[in-house]
DNA sequence: TTAGGTTAGTTGTTTATACAAACAAAATAA
DNA sequence: TTATTTTGTTTGTATAAACAACTAACCTAA
């Protein structure tokens, strides 16, 4: 193996691991925990979208969180059983459900979104928005080369 | 929330989701499948360091793939449950298991390196070297500050 | 109107993760 | 030497992911 390729398969590697976005995910919940916020961040992506817009189907939060619909099931299954949200079967069409907030739902949004801040500034700290935007629009490309 | 939240938290929100690295995982291991290589990206990236070197603690192993000692043990187990490694007993010191390969966890190995360098080259289409060290360095950095 | 295909969601199974608690072996300190 | 702490690993429990197989409801076309 060629000394490129050794560096070729480190870069690789270090985005295999996803080691940076896990980190970020455990410092959220981290940082919600110490608010009371018994979430993780995998139920916190889901709720930032019901946030955004109430009713939404299964379909709709498996598009948007990039995840499959089985994931999405469960995940709601969980959000469910804390309270956080609930399934609506929708009228129109029987096959789906709609996904509301509760009250208790709607009422940590904003102390999420706050705990949500503090982890961007915290993970940023030294990094200019330059720097952010530029790995994000090259994990953009990256993601749609995978997907097609 | 004003516009500029909006963004921010986009940012952070494409981040979080990790569907990069997780789309690069998958796209390994259906590679590793069309070569008839039945294991997982998580997997591979244990092998990885064993194919550099074998013989290495677990604890060394969960150091050098950032995971956790429950979840190396576990891989561990799977990994000899498909015959690729096996624990031997350290015999200077009895806590450790010194973790090597068998012969068709070495005979694989180049199998795998050349199907990790076809999913790198079908990743980084379009994409040039600059930009992945960029994004590398940015996600380290992040990395680093959530870590402390 | 009914047969065939599509869409929305669920369930089963396997793998992997985190965190906490347990355990045994080793190192250290009294 | 014995007591205490540290280190390496395993086990328990919960959440989450992918993939395949399934059901139910809807749509469409003969």
């Amino acid at each position: 193996m060629k000394t490129s390729e050794i560096e070729y398969a480190d870069e690789f590697f270090s985005f295999l691991t996803g080691k940076a976005s896990a980190a970020l995910g455990r410092r959220l919940q981290r940082n919600l925990k110490e608010e009371g916020i018994l979430i993780t961040s995998e139920q916190w992506s889901l709720l930032y979208y019901l946030w955004v817009e109430e009713g939404r189907t299964q379909q709709e939060l498996a598009c948007l969180t990039f995840r499959d619909k089985p994931s999405i099931s469960r995940l709601i299954n969980n959000l469910e059983k804390i309270k956080l949200v609930m399934r609506v079967s929708d009228k129109e069409d029987k096959r789906s459900n709609l996904i509301f907030l509760t009250k208790h739902g709607r009422q940590i949004k904003e102390k999420c979104m706050q705990q949500a801040k503090l982890t961007i500034n915290q993970a940023f700290e030294g990094l200019e928005r330059e720097d952010m935007s530029h790995a994000k629009r090259t994990l953009e490309v990256l993601y749609a080369n995978l997907i097609k």
